[in-house]
DNA sequence: TCCCCGGAGATTGAATGTAGAATCAGGCCG
DNA sequence: CGGCCTGATTCTACATTCAATCTCCGGGGA
């Protein structure tokens, strides 16, 4: 069967793989042999290879030389070092947001943080992660400009593999609140303070998180802290 | 013939072709079709698709739907966008690189400088690139954050394919006391002076750029100035 | 003169074949 | 009983082949 345009195989691929280890069911360290998936995708070699190629270029996957490719592992150093650049870059994004963007995305972002609230609220952790991830892409998209959206894309599927690979969570409601700052100082149009509002939330991300591990006692987290 | 360890083709073709970019033997908007890649460089296909792939996730290249990949082409517009995430990007890694770093770093950076200094003298544009390209690359590698210089690797790509797209240069000079001033500030062991310093040093090459594009009438840049 | 259509060529995407290399298990020797 | 060696298995990396689709260019019709 030739190239089929709709939908090739091998993104259906790279996103069922992608799904896969989001939820879970690819853990960290989890080999990815191309043979062995190919076989239970039920495709050939070509697309799982290339799949598996996209998850390596995404970090989501770790090429073991002469060993195929493994579904990464984050460790409390890597996530700190990720955190440092989320934050000036969150900073930015939210900075270039208030230059740019109009009432819409004040609007947007006042909706999904009243769906943020709800689902923390209801403990209802897939919809507070999903609003909360929302919220973020929100304001990057608001920025114009393409290489922050692109970069802090990459942060967000990071950040993503980092919560299988630790299992910490930021507090919800601390969440909530920084988001809250955050639009406060969109919505007064100005953007120093939204940067300092931005940058603010993600460092006590960081802080949190790395506090978590550490209480943990996250091995693979803590063989990296020396 | 299986793989040979000691070099992977889809490596060799993959240099091979990013040097013939950044070299001008293939100029933006040159087609890199794999067929004709693949019977020129007289290996198969299947690493030049590789190497291809990998173009286009550097942005090296860019994805013509069913035409192919073609060789990027940096805007104006772009441009500004690169330089806005690379300011806030440069910062963070001197303030890391100070934090982090010992006398070594100090030592690299002045000798560095000093071939810097003596290419610029001689007009020797191909040493003057390298020796800026070298102090850049000598500050984010002692911040110690590995998302830093990833993502300046990438940044600095982007940066040696947008002089090929349009034919612009900071100035040396200009460069050189930019350079100076980051390593006094380094020096003086300031984080926040360091962070400065190289912010300073990006927005006036920002600024220089830009506004040589401009002269220039740049079109493929002005088409996008909107 | 301009627009639309059709055929030829080229290209991608997918499937499959093959060689070399490394891992891992198990048995043998010290 | 432990360490080393060896053989089978599995995998990667590269090559090759094939089908489907798109682009490009030229000719015919309005």
């Amino acid at each position: 069967m030739g190239a089929t345009s709709a939908e090739r195989i091998a993104d259906a691929v790279y996103e069922r793989l992608r799904e896969e280890i989001f939820a879970g069911d690819l853990a960290p360290g989890a080999r990815l042999s191309v043979p062995a998936l190919a076989e239970r995708l039920e495709v050939s070699r070509s697309p799982v290879r290339e799949a598996v190629f996209r998850l390596v270029q995404d970090r989501l996957a770790s090429e073991e030389p002469r060993r195929g490719a493994v579904v990464a592992e984050i460790g409390a150093r890597e996530l700190a070092a990720i955190y440092d650049v989320r934050e000036v870059l969150e900073g930015l994004a939210a900075r270039l947001a208030v230059e740019n963007a109009g009432r819409r995305l004040v609007t947007a972002l006042r909706e999904v943080l009243g769906e943020h609230e709800r689902a923390v609220r209801d403990t209802d952790v897939a919809a507070v992660t999903e609003a909360d991830m929302r919220f973020h892409e929100l304001i990057r998209r608001a920025s114009g400009n393409a290489e922050v959206v692109r970069l802090l894309d990459g942060v967000q599927t990071q950040v993503r593999l980092a919560m299988r690979t630790t299992r910490v969570m930021s507090g919800p409601r601390q969440a909530v609140d920084d988001h809250r700052a955050i639009l406060t100082a969109i919505e007064s149009g100005d953007p120093d303070a939204a940067e300092r509002a931005a940058r603010a939330h993600v460092f006590r991300l960081r802080s949190t998180l790395l506090r978590q591990a550490e209480d943990m006692g996250d091995v693979g987290a803590m063989e990296d802290m020396g």
